[in-house]
DNA sequence: ACCTGAACACCGTTCAAGT
DNA sequence: ACCTGAACACCGTTCAAGT
Protein backbone atom coordinates (compact mmCIF):
# COMPACT_ATOMS: atom_id res chain seq x y z
CA UNK A 1 0.00 0.00 0.00
CA UNK A 2 1.53 3.54 -1.12
CA UNK A 3 2.10 5.92 1.70
CA UNK A 4 -0.86 8.67 1.46
CA UNK A 5 0.91 10.83 4.23
CA UNK A 6 3.01 13.27 2.31
CA UNK A 7 0.91 15.02 -0.44
CA UNK A 8 3.70 17.50 -1.09
CA UNK A 9 6.20 15.26 -3.17
CA UNK A 10 7.62 16.71 -6.43
CA UNK A 11 4.49 15.88 -8.60
CA UNK A 12 2.42 12.73 -8.21
CA UNK A 13 2.50 10.12 -5.28
CA UNK A 14 3.48 7.41 -7.41
CA UNK A 15 4.58 7.67 -10.75
CA UNK A 16 2.69 6.60 -13.22
CA UNK A 17 4.65 4.63 -15.55
CA UNK A 18 6.10 6.06 -18.79
CA UNK A 19 4.25 6.24 -21.86
CA UNK A 20 4.03 7.29 -25.54
CA UNK A 21 0.71 9.57 -24.50
CA UNK A 22 2.23 10.34 -20.94
CA UNK A 23 5.43 11.91 -23.10
CA UNK A 24 2.86 13.65 -25.03
CA UNK A 25 0.64 15.23 -22.62
CA UNK A 26 3.27 16.28 -21.08
CA UNK A 27 4.78 17.99 -23.76
CA UNK A 28 1.75 19.70 -24.67
CA UNK A 29 1.61 20.86 -21.28
CA UNK A 30 5.13 22.84 -21.51
CA UNK A 31 4.68 23.94 -25.08
CA UNK A 32 0.95 25.44 -23.50
CA UNK A 33 2.83 26.67 -20.03
CA UNK A 34 6.27 27.97 -21.61
CA UNK A 35 5.95 27.83 -25.39
CA UNK A 36 7.44 25.65 -27.74
CA UNK A 37 11.04 26.81 -27.75
CA UNK A 38 11.02 25.64 -24.13
CA UNK A 39 9.97 22.07 -25.31
CA UNK A 40 13.36 19.94 -25.51
CA UNK A 41 13.89 16.54 -24.82
CA UNK A 42 15.83 17.42 -21.44
CA UNK A 43 12.58 19.83 -20.02
CA UNK A 44 10.52 17.21 -20.94
CA UNK A 45 11.95 14.49 -18.78
CA UNK A 46 12.19 16.76 -16.08
CA UNK A 47 8.75 17.30 -16.42
CA UNK A 48 7.88 13.83 -15.98
CA UNK A 49 10.40 12.56 -13.14
CA UNK A 50 13.00 10.95 -15.71
CA UNK A 51 16.36 10.94 -17.13
CA UNK A 52 16.57 12.55 -21.24
CA UNK A 53 17.64 9.48 -22.43
CA UNK A 54 14.82 7.68 -20.93
CA UNK A 55 12.18 9.32 -23.86
CA UNK A 56 13.78 7.49 -26.42
CA UNK A 57 12.35 4.20 -25.53
CA UNK A 58 9.01 5.42 -26.10
CA UNK A 59 9.60 8.16 -28.86
CA UNK A 60 11.70 7.70 -32.03
CA UNK A 61 13.28 11.64 -31.28
CA UNK A 62 12.22 14.87 -31.46
CA UNK A 63 11.15 15.21 -34.66
CA UNK A 64 8.12 12.35 -33.14
CA UNK A 65 7.46 14.54 -30.20
CA UNK A 66 6.34 17.31 -32.66
CA UNK A 67 4.29 14.74 -34.68
CA UNK A 68 2.76 13.50 -32.06
CA UNK A 69 1.58 16.80 -30.15
CA UNK A 70 0.52 18.14 -33.88
CA UNK A 71 -1.85 15.15 -33.63
CA UNK A 72 -2.69 15.76 -30.02
CA UNK A 73 -4.02 19.29 -31.05
CA UNK A 74 -5.92 17.80 -34.29
CA UNK A 75 -7.52 15.53 -32.68
CA UNK A 76 -9.11 17.28 -30.02
CA UNK A 77 -9.87 19.86 -32.93
CA UNK A 78 -11.77 16.26 -34.44
CA UNK A 79 -13.54 15.82 -31.32
CA UNK A 80 -14.54 19.23 -30.62
CA UNK A 81 -15.88 19.52 -34.80
CA UNK A 82 -17.86 16.23 -33.79
CA UNK A 83 -19.85 17.74 -30.64
CA UNK A 84 -20.87 20.65 -32.67
CA UNK A 85 -21.58 18.75 -35.39
CA UNK A 86 -25.45 19.96 -36.60
CA UNK A 87 -27.74 17.77 -38.78
CA UNK A 88 -25.68 19.85 -41.96
CA UNK A 89 -28.85 21.52 -42.57
CA UNK A 90 -29.18 20.66 -46.61
CA UNK A 91 -28.48 23.50 -48.54
CA UNK A 92 -26.58 25.67 -46.45
CA UNK A 93 -23.07 24.32 -46.81
CA UNK A 94 -21.91 27.60 -45.82
CA UNK A 95 -23.03 27.48 -42.66
CA UNK A 96 -21.78 24.41 -41.86
CA UNK A 97 -18.21 24.98 -42.85
CA UNK A 98 -17.85 28.72 -41.08
CA UNK A 99 -19.12 26.99 -37.91
CA UNK A 100 -16.52 23.89 -38.35
CA UNK A 101 -13.79 25.80 -38.86
CA UNK A 102 -14.69 28.30 -36.14
CA UNK A 103 -14.53 25.81 -33.82
CA UNK A 104 -11.29 24.79 -35.16
CA UNK A 105 -10.24 27.80 -34.36
CA UNK A 106 -11.16 27.86 -30.94
CA UNK A 107 -9.28 24.78 -30.37
CA UNK A 108 -5.93 26.61 -31.53
CA UNK A 109 -6.40 30.30 -29.57
CA UNK A 110 -5.79 27.45 -26.79
CA UNK A 111 -2.47 26.19 -28.29
CA UNK A 112 -0.80 29.29 -29.76
CA UNK A 113 2.00 27.27 -30.38
CA UNK A 114 0.32 24.73 -31.96
CA UNK A 115 -0.52 26.69 -36.09
CA UNK A 116 3.63 26.16 -36.57
CA UNK A 117 4.32 22.89 -35.58
CA UNK A 118 1.48 22.12 -37.77
CA UNK A 119 3.08 23.70 -40.79
CA UNK A 120 6.33 22.44 -40.17
CA UNK A 121 4.87 18.64 -40.24
CA UNK A 122 5.88 17.49 -43.81
CA UNK A 123 3.83 14.19 -43.55
CA UNK A 124 0.42 14.49 -43.29
CA UNK A 125 -1.16 12.50 -40.16
CA UNK A 126 -4.74 10.37 -40.30
CA UNK A 127 -5.77 12.99 -37.88
CA UNK A 128 -5.83 16.11 -40.66
CA UNK A 129 -6.76 13.86 -43.34
CA UNK A 130 -9.73 12.90 -41.48
CA UNK A 131 -10.35 16.24 -40.71
CA UNK A 132 -10.58 17.10 -43.82
CA UNK A 133 -12.25 14.63 -45.25
CA UNK A 134 -14.91 16.30 -43.45
CA UNK A 135 -14.41 19.85 -45.01
CA UNK A 136 -14.51 17.92 -48.33
CA UNK A 137 -18.08 15.94 -47.29
CA UNK A 138 -19.34 19.54 -46.43
CA UNK A 139 -18.26 21.11 -50.22
CA UNK A 140 -19.53 17.89 -51.39
CA UNK A 141 -22.89 18.29 -49.86
CA UNK A 142 -23.11 21.72 -50.86
CA UNK A 143 -23.14 20.20 -54.56
CA UNK A 144 -19.49 21.14 -55.28
CA UNK A 145 -17.51 19.74 -58.08
CA UNK A 146 -14.59 17.47 -56.73
CA UNK A 147 -12.32 19.76 -58.68
CA UNK A 148 -13.74 22.48 -57.37
CA UNK A 149 -13.55 20.95 -53.77
CA UNK A 150 -10.15 20.60 -54.56
CA UNK A 151 -9.48 24.07 -55.34
CA UNK A 152 -11.76 25.39 -52.75
CA UNK A 153 -8.66 23.56 -49.98
CA UNK A 154 -6.33 25.30 -51.23
CA UNK A 155 -7.73 28.20 -51.82
CA UNK A 156 -8.30 28.29 -47.51
CA UNK A 157 -5.33 26.59 -46.98
CA UNK A 158 -4.22 26.75 -43.57
CA UNK A 159 -7.85 29.04 -42.55
CA UNK A 160 -9.41 25.52 -43.29
CA UNK A 161 -7.47 24.41 -39.82
CA UNK A 162 -8.57 27.80 -38.31
CA UNK A 163 -5.58 30.10 -38.42
CA UNK A 164 -3.44 32.26 -40.50
CA UNK A 165 -0.21 33.40 -39.52
CA UNK A 166 0.17 37.14 -39.55
CA UNK A 167 2.46 38.98 -40.79
CA UNK A 168 2.56 41.88 -38.90
CA UNK A 169 2.45 40.94 -35.29
CA UNK A 170 2.83 44.42 -33.50
CA UNK A 171 3.11 42.58 -29.98
CA UNK A 172 1.60 44.38 -27.18
CA UNK A 173 4.31 46.71 -26.55
CA UNK A 174 3.47 48.98 -29.04
CA UNK A 175 3.50 52.48 -27.02
CA UNK A 176 1.59 55.29 -28.36
CA UNK A 177 4.30 58.06 -28.14
CA UNK A 178 6.77 55.53 -30.22
CA UNK A 179 4.27 55.29 -32.32
CA UNK A 180 3.00 58.06 -33.10
CA UNK A 181 6.54 59.73 -33.30
CA UNK A 182 7.32 56.86 -36.19
CA UNK A 183 4.50 58.23 -37.64
CA UNK A 184 5.72 60.91 -38.49
CA UNK A 185 9.22 60.31 -39.84
CA UNK A 186 7.07 57.89 -42.16
CA UNK A 187 4.92 60.23 -43.45
CA UNK A 188 6.65 60.97 -46.78
CA UNK A 189 7.59 57.25 -46.98
CA UNK A 190 5.11 55.97 -46.57
CA UNK A 191 1.98 57.72 -47.56
CA UNK A 192 -0.99 55.40 -48.04
CA UNK A 193 0.44 53.39 -44.90
CA UNK A 194 0.32 56.69 -42.99
CA UNK A 195 -2.66 57.92 -44.48
CA UNK A 196 -4.55 54.97 -43.32
CA UNK A 197 -3.21 55.06 -40.11
CA UNK A 198 -4.37 58.85 -38.98
CA UNK A 199 -7.73 57.60 -40.37
CA UNK A 200 -7.70 54.54 -37.89
CA UNK A 201 -7.06 57.25 -34.85
CA UNK A 202 -9.17 59.76 -36.19
CA UNK A 203 -11.89 56.59 -35.77
CA UNK A 204 -10.45 55.67 -32.67
CA UNK A 205 -8.61 57.83 -30.69
CA UNK A 206 -6.99 55.05 -28.19
CA UNK A 207 -6.12 52.60 -30.94
CA UNK A 208 -2.58 52.20 -32.03
CA UNK A 209 -0.81 50.14 -34.55
CA UNK A 210 -1.68 47.13 -32.78
CA UNK A 211 -5.42 48.16 -33.33
CA UNK A 212 -6.51 45.29 -35.72
CA UNK A 213 -9.11 42.46 -34.41
CA UNK A 214 -7.44 39.22 -35.00
CA UNK A 215 -10.99 37.64 -34.84
CA UNK A 216 -12.88 39.83 -36.72
CA UNK A 217 -9.90 39.64 -39.79
CA UNK A 218 -9.99 36.18 -39.34
CA UNK A 219 -13.69 36.11 -40.22
CA UNK A 220 -13.91 38.63 -42.66
CA UNK A 221 -11.16 36.61 -44.91
CA UNK A 222 -13.42 33.60 -44.61
CA UNK A 223 -16.54 34.90 -45.43
CA UNK A 224 -14.75 36.16 -48.37
CA UNK A 225 -13.69 33.02 -49.52
CA UNK A 226 -16.44 31.39 -48.67
CA UNK A 227 -18.87 33.95 -50.65
CA UNK A 228 -16.33 33.53 -53.38
CA UNK A 229 -16.94 29.62 -53.93
CA UNK A 230 -20.54 29.74 -53.50
CA UNK A 231 -20.35 32.26 -56.61
CA UNK A 232 -18.22 29.56 -58.33
CA UNK A 233 -20.40 27.27 -57.28
CA UNK A 234 -23.52 28.32 -58.42
CA UNK A 235 -22.01 30.41 -61.79
CA UNK A 236 -23.41 33.52 -60.77
CA UNK B 1 51.12 43.71 -55.07
CA UNK B 2 48.97 40.65 -54.35
CA UNK B 3 50.04 37.67 -56.33
CA UNK B 4 47.64 36.61 -59.06
CA UNK B 5 49.26 33.55 -59.58
CA UNK B 6 47.09 30.78 -58.19
CA UNK B 7 43.20 31.27 -58.37
CA UNK B 8 42.53 27.83 -56.96
CA UNK B 9 43.13 29.46 -53.46
CA UNK B 10 39.81 28.90 -50.97
CA UNK B 11 37.55 31.06 -52.11
CA UNK B 12 39.05 35.25 -53.10
CA UNK B 13 42.59 35.89 -53.13
CA UNK B 14 41.97 38.68 -50.56
CA UNK B 15 39.68 37.98 -47.83
CA UNK B 16 36.79 41.62 -47.84
CA UNK B 17 37.07 43.00 -44.71
CA UNK B 18 34.18 41.46 -42.77
CA UNK B 19 30.85 43.65 -43.06
CA UNK B 20 27.34 43.21 -42.12
CA UNK B 21 26.48 42.89 -45.84
CA UNK B 22 29.12 40.34 -46.48
CA UNK B 23 28.02 38.55 -43.76
CA UNK B 24 23.97 38.44 -44.51
CA UNK B 25 24.99 37.77 -48.45
CA UNK B 26 26.33 35.36 -47.20
CA UNK B 27 23.88 33.71 -44.77
CA UNK B 28 21.52 33.84 -47.81
CA UNK B 29 23.93 31.77 -50.28
CA UNK B 30 24.21 29.28 -47.45
CA UNK B 31 20.34 29.30 -46.91
CA UNK B 32 19.43 28.87 -50.27
CA UNK B 33 22.45 25.99 -51.07
CA UNK B 34 21.81 23.92 -47.72
CA UNK B 35 19.00 24.88 -46.22
CA UNK B 36 17.77 26.98 -43.37
CA UNK B 37 18.56 24.20 -40.81
CA UNK B 38 22.28 24.78 -41.63
CA UNK B 39 22.71 28.22 -40.97
CA UNK B 40 24.54 28.36 -38.05
CA UNK B 41 26.95 31.07 -36.64
CA UNK B 42 29.62 28.81 -36.58
CA UNK B 43 29.12 27.58 -40.47
CA UNK B 44 28.29 30.95 -41.30
CA UNK B 45 31.94 32.02 -40.30
CA UNK B 46 33.35 29.08 -41.90
CA UNK B 47 31.76 30.27 -44.92
CA UNK B 48 33.73 33.82 -44.20
CA UNK B 49 36.58 32.32 -43.15
CA UNK B 50 36.66 33.54 -39.97
CA UNK B 51 36.04 32.59 -36.59
CA UNK B 52 32.38 32.41 -34.78
CA UNK B 53 32.67 35.22 -32.19
CA UNK B 54 33.72 37.44 -35.41
CA UNK B 55 30.69 37.59 -36.31
CA UNK B 56 29.20 39.03 -33.25
CA UNK B 57 31.41 42.06 -34.25
CA UNK B 58 28.97 42.85 -36.75
CA UNK B 59 25.65 41.33 -35.94
CA UNK B 60 24.60 41.13 -32.36
CA UNK B 61 23.34 37.62 -32.58
CA UNK B 62 21.65 35.07 -34.42
CA UNK B 63 18.04 36.49 -34.38
CA UNK B 64 19.68 39.56 -35.73
CA UNK B 65 20.90 37.50 -38.85
CA UNK B 66 17.70 36.41 -39.58
CA UNK B 67 15.71 39.54 -39.55
CA UNK B 68 18.78 40.60 -41.48
CA UNK B 69 18.57 37.88 -44.46
CA UNK B 70 14.69 38.59 -44.35
CA UNK B 71 15.42 41.96 -45.14
CA UNK B 72 17.70 40.94 -47.94
CA UNK B 73 15.16 39.20 -49.42
CA UNK B 74 12.37 41.50 -48.90
CA UNK B 75 14.38 44.35 -50.79
CA UNK B 76 15.05 42.25 -53.32
CA UNK B 77 11.13 41.68 -53.94
CA UNK B 78 10.91 45.33 -53.58
CA UNK B 79 13.36 46.14 -56.57
CA UNK B 80 11.74 43.34 -58.84
CA UNK B 81 8.58 45.01 -58.46
CA UNK B 82 9.67 48.68 -58.93
CA UNK B 83 10.87 47.04 -62.10
CA UNK B 84 8.12 45.45 -63.61
CA UNK B 85 6.09 48.38 -62.02
CA UNK B 86 3.34 49.35 -64.70
CA UNK B 87 2.07 53.00 -65.96
CA UNK B 88 -1.15 52.04 -62.79
CA UNK B 89 -3.74 51.36 -65.32
CA UNK B 90 -5.97 53.51 -63.80
CA UNK B 91 -9.06 51.46 -63.08
CA UNK B 92 -7.84 48.21 -63.15
CA UNK B 93 -6.18 47.65 -60.03
CA UNK B 94 -6.82 44.12 -59.78
CA UNK B 95 -4.13 43.41 -62.75
CA UNK B 96 -2.03 46.18 -61.19
CA UNK B 97 -2.08 43.75 -57.91
CA UNK B 98 -1.82 40.71 -59.51
CA UNK B 99 1.01 41.08 -61.12
CA UNK B 100 2.72 42.28 -58.32
CA UNK B 101 1.89 40.35 -55.88
CA UNK B 102 3.36 37.40 -58.52
CA UNK B 103 6.31 39.16 -59.09
CA UNK B 104 7.22 38.49 -55.09
CA UNK B 105 6.18 35.22 -55.55
CA UNK B 106 8.70 34.48 -58.20
CA UNK B 107 11.53 35.68 -56.00
CA UNK B 108 9.95 34.18 -52.62
CA UNK B 109 10.70 30.88 -55.20
CA UNK B 110 14.34 31.10 -55.39
CA UNK B 111 14.52 31.36 -51.62
CA UNK B 112 12.38 28.61 -50.39
CA UNK B 113 13.66 29.40 -46.87
CA UNK B 114 12.17 32.75 -46.64
CA UNK B 115 8.41 32.50 -46.07
CA UNK B 116 8.96 30.28 -42.80
CA UNK B 117 11.43 32.96 -42.09
CA UNK B 118 9.68 36.15 -42.52
CA UNK B 119 6.80 34.33 -40.92
CA UNK B 120 8.81 33.84 -37.72
CA UNK B 121 10.05 37.39 -37.56
CA UNK B 122 8.19 39.47 -35.19
CA UNK B 123 9.40 43.28 -35.82
CA UNK B 124 8.27 44.75 -39.20
CA UNK B 125 11.43 45.60 -41.45
CA UNK B 126 11.25 48.95 -43.52
CA UNK B 127 11.20 46.82 -46.68
CA UNK B 128 8.06 45.41 -45.61
CA UNK B 129 6.09 48.31 -44.71
CA UNK B 130 7.42 49.71 -47.84
CA UNK B 131 5.96 46.55 -49.80
CA UNK B 132 2.49 47.29 -48.06
CA UNK B 133 2.64 50.69 -48.36
CA UNK B 134 2.52 49.90 -51.76
CA UNK B 135 -0.40 47.57 -51.86
CA UNK B 136 -2.24 50.36 -50.13
CA UNK B 137 -1.39 52.47 -52.97
CA UNK B 138 -3.13 50.27 -55.67
CA UNK B 139 -6.37 49.63 -53.25
CA UNK B 140 -6.54 53.67 -53.42
CA UNK B 141 -6.04 54.02 -56.47
CA UNK B 142 -8.48 51.05 -57.30
CA UNK B 143 -10.93 53.41 -55.05
CA UNK B 144 -11.10 51.28 -52.03
CA UNK B 145 -11.62 52.90 -48.77
CA UNK B 146 -8.63 52.94 -46.27
CA UNK B 147 -11.48 50.69 -44.36
CA UNK B 148 -11.82 47.91 -46.71
CA UNK B 149 -8.03 48.02 -47.94
CA UNK B 150 -6.93 47.07 -44.31
CA UNK B 151 -9.38 44.37 -44.29
CA UNK B 152 -8.11 43.64 -47.74
CA UNK B 153 -4.35 43.35 -46.54
CA UNK B 154 -5.52 40.76 -43.81
CA UNK B 155 -7.77 38.80 -46.02
CA UNK B 156 -4.21 38.48 -48.25
CA UNK B 157 -2.53 37.73 -45.32
CA UNK B 158 0.79 35.81 -46.54
CA UNK B 159 -0.30 35.76 -50.45
CA UNK B 160 0.26 39.50 -50.49
CA UNK B 161 3.78 38.51 -50.34
CA UNK B 162 3.72 35.80 -52.29
CA UNK B 163 3.18 32.73 -50.34
CA UNK B 164 0.75 30.34 -48.84
CA UNK B 165 2.28 27.52 -46.12
CA UNK B 166 0.76 24.35 -47.56
CA UNK B 167 -0.79 21.92 -45.11
CA UNK B 168 -0.10 18.61 -46.97
CA UNK B 169 3.53 18.96 -48.92
CA UNK B 170 3.52 15.24 -50.39
CA UNK B 171 7.21 15.58 -51.57
CA UNK B 172 8.10 14.08 -54.40
CA UNK B 173 8.25 10.56 -52.67
CA UNK B 174 4.65 9.51 -53.18
CA UNK B 175 5.21 6.23 -55.25
CA UNK B 176 2.52 4.98 -57.10
CA UNK B 177 1.81 1.76 -55.90
CA UNK B 178 2.44 2.90 -51.97
CA UNK B 179 -0.84 5.78 -52.55
CA UNK B 180 -2.68 3.69 -54.40
CA UNK B 181 -2.44 0.24 -51.86
CA UNK B 182 -3.23 3.34 -48.78
CA UNK B 183 -6.47 4.67 -50.87
CA UNK B 184 -7.74 1.29 -50.42
CA UNK B 185 -7.38 0.32 -46.73
CA UNK B 186 -9.25 4.46 -46.23
CA UNK B 187 -11.77 4.22 -48.64
CA UNK B 188 -14.11 3.41 -45.45
CA UNK B 189 -12.74 6.05 -43.28
CA UNK B 190 -12.28 8.90 -45.87
CA UNK B 191 -15.42 8.45 -48.32
CA UNK B 192 -14.93 11.96 -50.18
CA UNK B 193 -11.32 12.56 -49.99
CA UNK B 194 -11.19 9.03 -51.71
CA UNK B 195 -14.02 9.68 -53.93
CA UNK B 196 -12.24 12.91 -55.28
CA UNK B 197 -8.68 11.03 -55.69
CA UNK B 198 -10.45 8.38 -57.81
CA UNK B 199 -11.51 11.05 -60.26
CA UNK B 200 -8.55 12.74 -60.35
CA UNK B 201 -7.09 9.43 -61.29
CA UNK B 202 -9.86 8.80 -63.62
CA UNK B 203 -8.76 12.40 -65.30
CA UNK B 204 -5.13 11.85 -65.25
CA UNK B 205 -4.13 8.29 -64.06
CA UNK B 206 -0.35 9.51 -64.33
CA UNK B 207 -1.10 11.53 -61.24
CA UNK B 208 -0.68 10.95 -57.37
CA UNK B 209 -1.37 12.35 -54.19
CA UNK B 210 1.29 15.04 -55.11
CA UNK B 211 -0.35 16.20 -58.30
CA UNK B 212 -1.88 19.49 -57.03
CA UNK B 213 -0.30 22.36 -59.38
CA UNK B 214 0.97 24.95 -56.65
CA UNK B 215 1.25 27.58 -59.10
CA UNK B 216 -2.31 26.98 -60.13
CA UNK B 217 -3.78 26.63 -56.89
CA UNK B 218 -1.76 29.99 -55.24
CA UNK B 219 -3.39 31.89 -58.66
CA UNK B 220 -6.75 30.35 -58.22
CA UNK B 221 -6.88 31.54 -54.28
CA UNK B 222 -5.83 34.92 -54.84
CA UNK B 223 -8.42 35.66 -57.93
CA UNK B 224 -10.55 34.19 -55.60
CA UNK B 225 -9.72 36.94 -52.95
CA UNK B 226 -9.32 39.41 -55.54
CA UNK B 227 -12.38 38.98 -57.46
CA UNK B 228 -14.56 39.11 -53.86
CA UNK B 229 -12.41 42.31 -53.02
CA UNK B 230 -13.94 44.03 -55.79
CA UNK B 231 -17.22 42.73 -55.33
CA UNK B 232 -17.44 44.72 -52.05
CA UNK B 233 -15.62 47.83 -53.62
CA UNK B 234 -18.32 48.05 -56.06
CA UNK B 235 -21.12 46.86 -53.57
CA UNK B 236 -22.07 44.23 -56.29
C1' DA C 1 38.80 48.97 -34.57
C1' DC C 2 38.55 44.43 -35.48
C1' DC C 3 39.28 39.57 -34.61
C1' DT C 4 40.19 35.34 -31.60
C1' DG C 5 40.82 31.32 -27.78
C1' DA C 6 39.01 29.38 -24.23
C1' DA C 7 35.09 28.43 -21.86
C1' DC C 8 30.08 28.08 -20.53
C1' DA C 9 25.51 26.45 -20.66
C1' DC C 10 22.84 24.38 -23.33
C1' DC C 11 21.09 21.09 -27.31
C1' DG C 12 19.71 16.05 -29.49
C1' DT C 13 21.29 11.51 -29.63
C1' DT C 14 24.14 6.81 -29.21
C1' DC C 15 25.49 3.07 -26.89
C1' DA C 16 26.71 -0.04 -23.55
C1' DA C 17 25.17 -1.06 -19.22
C1' DG C 18 22.17 -1.67 -15.41
C1' DT C 19 17.62 -3.76 -13.09
C1' DA D 1 10.95 -4.67 -20.84
C1' DC D 2 12.18 -0.51 -19.25
C1' DC D 3 15.36 2.97 -17.59
C1' DT D 4 20.09 5.22 -16.97
C1' DG D 5 25.31 7.19 -17.00
C1' DA D 6 28.67 8.57 -19.57
C1' DA D 7 29.92 10.43 -23.67
C1' DC D 8 29.73 12.65 -28.39
C1' DA D 9 29.02 16.14 -31.67
C1' DC D 10 26.92 19.90 -32.08
C1' DC D 11 24.56 24.63 -30.74
C1' DG D 12 24.60 30.11 -29.41
C1' DT D 13 27.02 33.22 -26.69
C1' DT D 14 30.40 35.61 -23.03
C1' DC D 15 34.43 37.59 -21.89
C1' DA D 16 39.02 38.67 -21.48
C1' DA D 17 42.68 38.93 -24.46
C1' DG D 18 45.27 39.70 -28.54
C1' DT D 19 46.80 42.82 -32.76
Amino acid sequence: MPDMATQTEPSRERRAPLSRERVLETAVAIADESGIDSLTMRHLAEALGVEAMSLYYHVANKEAVLDGIADVIVDEINQAVSRVDQPTAEDDWKVAMRTRILTAREVLLEHRWAPEVMESRTNVSPGVIRYFDGLLGIFRGGGFSYDLAHHALHALGSRALGFTQELFEPEDDAGDEESMEMLEQMAGQFPHLVGMLAEVVHDDPDSTLGWCDDQVEFEFGLDLILDGLDRLRTGT
